[in-house]
DNA sequence: TTCCGACAGTGGGGTCGCAAT
DNA sequence: ATTGCGACCCCACTATCGGAA
């Protein structure tokens, strides 16, 4: 198959905001594929590489190239150059890369050349993605969609499911199964705004754990043989010996395990997330990072026992089963909550969390099965949500659907010589209607037009909630904010009477510079 | 007919490893 | 030794389509 096909299908997925339309372009393309091709073009139509990312982002692209007048480029071709990509690595390796990317593209067409950029830099933006193309796949093969989707959860990925299914017909799917020692991808929480309110939603008893705020592990275990991977399926076996160690010591010689991976002191209390991150991030010099940051797992779920899959047995079940498998100090604590005082049963459990320095905690229904790959309902967290009145600084020009309009905003607190400390961005929590308004708002302030946005009068104020401080060497307070999002604009209030850096750093001691 | 679940998009800060300077 | 890039951890929130109610 020829790579302009896919491009113009892409486009073609992403000019109609139908989903029916995008999933009924994406069947086509794949009835089309030969074999040879579906590795390739199926990854691609969700868009996504088969080798995953290769080393190439926004700089390495920058160079324009001259484009090919006439389609010729196939898709096996531009795979296997991308293969090669990969592989390149030492001294030089940035001028190789530059070399092969730049053969490739002189090699497309000003569409495929188009397709290609996105591909390799991650932003496919058609609005379909691995639903949609799991979605594709399932009217391509003529299989019913939820069971394509189940077997790509249990698969880890689209790319085998589709070998399969376009090889063999539906009935490919019964061999995918859960299997220890291949990841499965992992079930996520929606949120909750109180613990009370989370309670309330799942209606009836509910369990409420305590949230870490570390590293998404799910542990394999296949007798002495430990895999340990990510939230997106990464191997970290290799840079957490000590999870490797404590998995062995666990019950049961088959086992599938959901939980977190995170720094502790002495005492239990949790170490800030950034060195959690940095330790797990490690991979050059595993011991010596082991010794200066150890980290423990903690876990909440289990999958698979000893030949038994679990996935779809209650919540409840689930964790008679961990319980028995895990020893206490190596799961989360919870407690369960139930009738008239649940709600506040839960509220005074979230309290004592936080009072031992943890993130917050996640309210589960005790009846709901473990929905791999999705966000399920059965699952809320909450964390407290911490406020501001800042200053906005400068506002940057969006991209897409916010293209013309002024997005990210530049967020300051007043400073004790008169002036603005710069605390981080935020593009979150902003209507249409909002980023109109302030689109004209801030251009009426603009004291300097820059090609990525303008800089204003420090006039406008703008409530900012955030989920904590963290140390940064990158803005002059020393901190910036984690999870920063508008709630409002704050016209009642000037900028001389914005929250400080004072009262900020004064309000989270323990990040304070 | 209205409601709501699921997805995709729009980007945020930090940290590490690696290559280039 | 320092700097810049890319990958990958953590992530919140809104708009929208289409099936559920």
């Amino acid at each position: 198959m020829l790579l302009v096909r896919v491009a113009t299908v892409s486009r073609e997925v992403a000019a109609t905001s139908s989903r029916s339309r995008k999933k009924a372009l994406l069947a086509g393309l794949f009835r089309e594929a030969e074999p040879a091709d579906v590795p390739v073009v199926i990854p691609y139509l969700a868009g996504r590489l088969p080798q995953g990312r290769l080393g190439v982002g926004w700089k390495t692209l920058r160079g324009p190239v001259p484009a090919a007048d006439g389609a010729s480029l196939s898709v096996l071709e531009t795979d296997r150059v991308l293969t090669a990509l990969k592989a390149v690595s030492g001294p030089g390796s940035q001028a190789e890369r530059v070399r092969l990317v730049t053969g490739l593209m002189s090699r497309a067409t000003e569409e495929e050349q188009a397709f290609l950029i996105a591909l390799l830099t991650g932003e496919v933006r058609q609005g379909a993605l691995d639903a949609a193309a799991a979605d594709g796949l399932a009217e391509a093969s003529g299989a019913a969609p939820d069971d394509v989707r189940r077997a790509v959860m249990l698969a880890g990925g689209l790319a085998p499911v589709a070998e399969a299914l376009l090889a063999e017909g539906p009935g490919a799917l019964e061999r995918f199964r859960l299997t220890v020692g291949r990841p499965v991808l992992p079930m996520l929480a929606q949120s909750a705004a109180s613990a009370a309110e989370a309670v309330e939603r799942l209606g009836g008893a509910a369990a409420v754990e305590e949230k870490l705020d570390g590293i998404r592990v799910q542990v394999h275990r296949d007798g002495d043989e430990i895999r340990i991977h990510t939230r997106t399926l990464d191997d970290i076996t290799d840079r957490l010996p000590e999870v490797v160690a404590a998995a062995r010591e666990l019950g049961g010689e088959r086992l599938i395990l959901d939980g977190e991976v995170i720094a502790l002191d002495e005492d239990g209390r949790p170490r800030p997330f950034q060195e959690t991150a940095g330790r797990i991030g490690s991979r050059a010099d595993v011991a010596t990072a082991a010794r200066a940051v150890p980290v423990s797992p903690v876990f909440f779920d289990v999958l698979h026992v000893d030949g038994r899959d679990l996935m779809d047995l209650p919540f409840t079940e689930r964790h008679a089963e961990l319980a028995r498998l895990v020893p206490g100090p190596r799961r989360v604590r919870r407690a369960v909550v139930d009738g008239p005082g649940g709600a506040a049963e839960a509220e005074r459990f979230l309290a004592a969390t936080l009072e031992r320095g943890h993130e917050g905690v996640v309210v589960k229904a005790l009846d709901t099965p473990y929905s791999a790959g999705r966000r399920g309902a059965g699952w809320l967290k909450v964390k407290p949500v911490h406020t501001l009145d800042l200053v906005v600084l400068a506002a940057e020009w969006g991209s897409g659907r916010r293209s013309g309009k002024l997005s990210n905003l530049h967020l300051g607190a007043r400073t004790a010589d008169g002036g603005f400390a710069m605390l981080g961005k935020t593009f979150k929590g902003m209507t249409d209607e909002l980023l109109r308004w302030q689109t004209e708002r801030l251009q009426e302030l603009a004291v300097e037009q820059h090609s990525w946005g303008v800089t204003v009068r420090p006039e406008l104020v703008v409530e900012i909630a955030y989920d904590g401080l963290q140390r940064s060497t990158r803005y002059p307070a020393g901190v910036a904010l984690r999870f920063a999002r508008v709630l409002r604009y704050r016209e009642d209030k000037p900028a001389a009477e914005a929250d400080t850096v004072e009262t900020l750093l004064a309000a989270h001691p323990a990040v304070a510079p």
